[in-house]
DNA sequence: CGGTTTTGACCCGCGC
DNA sequence: GCGCGGGTCAAAACCG
């Protein structure tokens, strides 16, 4: 059982818009200030869609990464229950890493994409963005015979729902979160880093103790992002038993509730936070 | 053999 | 207009 890899949701962070800044909170953005980051989170953000080519919708998630990885080769991110098909892969100026470019492969039509790379100040942390949204149902319709999970009825939902549905919610966090900002300097320090804690909403009749979710049709997605962190050794200073009490995790589940994710990063996020949390704190 | 990864080239938006 | 940088394309290599 390659229980090994240990990730973590971290904090939201802007979408890029433009070249590679991230532009602070604004009303299109969803945000919930947690002080407490002990909570991993996940962040939503989406940028309008418009004429303008930079200007699509995105959901960037921020993703630290467990322990093991880089030692297994097969098992450093999680993933949503995507297949996708890497396309690109570009250094990022400014960044020692570089950014990978993936799109969904499940469906041929389908303009789903996404954008991994490691966070420049912190290795353990994977951003990835994605954009667009899949046109098809969910490929994980896991058979119950190996498949840990089974993506709920909505689960089979596209981002679009994130992307067209949260923005009022997502306006309520924004305040808060700009208060935090100035507050919690540190998660912003690096340079217009945006790091927000999103509440991601996991419904109760979660298959917690299931296997490995990830483990999946994921094993090969776990394969590709480690390709993009393998360049570096990355430290794991967190250890899976730091577990949370339960308590916690439902209380975040149910914050997570508000907020509209895909189907996509409710699967995964759930699978995370039921493994385990890890407290990550921006440096 | 089909799908995926790699990687250099190309395209396009943006700032100067 | 030009250069820079991000994003995409596409051919070759790779893999199961």
């Amino acid at each position: 059982m390659g229980f090994g890899f240990r990730f973590d949701i971290g904090y939201i962070k802007l979408a890029d818009i433009g070249k590679d800044k991230y532009i602070p909170m604004d009303s299109n953005t969803s945000a919930s200030p947690q002080p407490d980051s002990e909570a991993s989170s996940v962040l939503k953000s989406e940028t309008q869609t418009s004429k303008k080519r930079k200007m699509v919708e995105k959901t960037v998630v921020a993703v630290k990464i467990g322990e093991n990885i880089g030692k297994l080769k097969n098992e450093g991110l999680p993933s949503d229950f995507w297949s996708w098909r890497k396309y690109g892969q570009k250094p990022i100026k400014g960044s020692p890493y570089p950014r990978g470019y993936y799109k969904c492969s499940t469906s041929k039509g389908c303009s789903a994409k996404k954008q991994v790379e490691r966070c420049r100040t912190d290795a353990s942390m994977v951003i990835i963005t994605y954009t667009s949204t899949h046109n098809h149902p969910c490929p994980t319709t896991i058979t119950t015979t190996n498949s840990p999970q089974q993506p709920k009825e909505s689960e089979s939902e596209t981002t679009q729902d994130v992307s067209t549905t949260s923005k009022e919610e997502d306006q309520e966090h924004i305040e808060e979160e700009q208060k935090d900002n100035k507050l919690s300097d540190e998660g912003t320090k690096e340079e217009n880093f945006h790091y927000l804690q999103s509440p991601i909403r996991c419904s109760q009749d979660i298959i917690i103790e299931q296997e490995d979710p990830f483990k999946l049709n994921t094993e090969k997605n776990y394969d590709r992002i480690d390709l993009l962190l393998e360049e570096e050794p990355i430290c794991y200073a967190q250890l899976k038993h730091l577990s949370a009490s339960k308590n916690e995790e439902l209380d975040f589940f149910d914050e997570l509730e508000e907020l509209p994710m895909s189907s996509s990063f409710l699967h995964f996020t759930r699978s995370i936070f039921s493994d385990e949390r890890i407290p990550v704190a921006p440096s």
